[in-house]
DNA sequence: TAAGCATATTAAGTCAACTTAATTTCAGAA
DNA sequence: TTCTGAAATTAAGTTGACTTAATATGCTTA
């Protein structure tokens, strides 16, 4: 059973949509996808066909073990071709996105298995998003965001939310990458800015930014 | 101007009919991408008013100069590829093909820039094919069959043409691969089998896949 | 030079994925 | 409890890429 490119897309928006904890809504999923919600519509319908979804009229999607399990080796497919990229082929870290965007849905099982293999079989990308392994299970996830964990206490930089590549350009210059050690010193009330101190300088950075930032208390890789 | 798979798909396989000196006549288009001749019929009429091709009626195709910059530009992507799954990624000469025909499309300028560069700007893929170069120049290809080659002579073996993994494992078994010296020894009359010598074994090929080798007096890579 | 055959084109239809516009459904406020 | 606006669906149509079947073209040869 070979799927199109759309439907793994398709898929793949409703896993994260309900990994977020929001409903795969038909407006959810159009907005995230850029199409119409007419065309959302009939998707949800031929993926229900297809037995990879299941769908309420007016109610939204829910994904089937079947549907599950083809979202998870497509998020593996993304997120071992950034990782790829990224380590093996030297892209930046705001680059890798798009690109793996578009060779996620064409790699073969060999090639997946190839690179997970010259990774040494990483368990999180660049941005510090967990990678399924081959029999979909997902690591576990940095989930305390930067804006609402405690103050002058040392965490590690878990993982970075937002993959627009001016935002990931911003954060590097500034040295936020997953993997350093971060301490909250002060946070100015009513989502002011967040003061931070990574290594030995300080930085302060936006609410907004804080609330894109997950950190973990133990180094996760 | 993006382009689709298809139309991609076409450009090349327009290219590769042109300079193997057959005609691209619908027909023969139709073969080698597995479609109804109608369907090329249709594909050529658009290629034709996306200025790619000059198309008359019942007479074939050709490629202007863009179709022919596009066409050159798939070329080196899958020959890049190729190369770069079998010297990087560990992939047999055999698996190649299949795994580069489906990415060829979908990676980037940045994604061709960066592989070029790691195979050090490479000029043959691994079946002996020359690899266009950006601005689309195309290096000398091994043209002089096997079946056709001077007796006692010793030449290079320059290119496989045929891409088929069973031939391309047997031809590795017997040791014929580009790079590797080779010479004559008997020609058997009436498209007989050939013995030939290879480094320091004997081997005795079948006339047709004698046809499928080319050789080269100097090695060109 | 006309017949016959291979080659190519046209006609009509399918399917996936999309669109806009019209309509239906549902859930929350008056 | 009905009304209303937001959300979802249906209806109708487009485009790309394909199909089979019918028809047209033109090359060879008798």
């Amino acid at each position: 059973m070979t799927l199109s490119q759309s439907v793994e897309d398709y898929l793949k928006v409703i896993y994260v949509l309900e990994s977020e904890g929001s409903a795969a809504t038909t407006n959810n999923i159009a907005e995230m996808m850029d199409v119409s919600s007419a065309s959302v519509t009939n998707m949800l319908k031929r993926l229900a066909g297809l037995n990879l979804i299941e769908h309420k009229s007016y109610k939204g999607a829910t994904l089937t073990d079947a549907g599950n399990k083809i979202a998870l080796e497509i998020l593996r497919h993304h997120r071992l071709l950034e990782l790829y990229l990224k380590e093996i082929m030297g892209y930046s870290w705001d680059e890798v996105h798009d690109e793996a965007e578009k060779l996620e849905h064409h790699i073969s099982e060999q090639f997946e298995d190839k690179i997970a293999e010259l990774l040494n079989h990483p368990t999180h990308d660049p941005h510090g998003d967990p990678i399924p392994t081959k029999d979909g299970v997902m690591p576990e996830m940095a989930s305390l965001p930067l804006a609402v964990a405690n103050v002058d206490k040392q965490y590690i930089v878990g993982r970075v939310k937002d993959q627009d590549p001016e935002f990931l350009r911003y954060l590097e210059k500034i040295g936020i990458i997953p993997g350093v050690k971060i301490t909250i010193i002060e946070k100015a009330p009513f989502n002011g800015p967040v003061q931070v101190k990574l290594e030995d300088e300080e930085k302060t950075i936006g609410f907004s930014i804080a609330e894109q930032i997950y950190l973990v208390e133990q180094k996760m890789i």
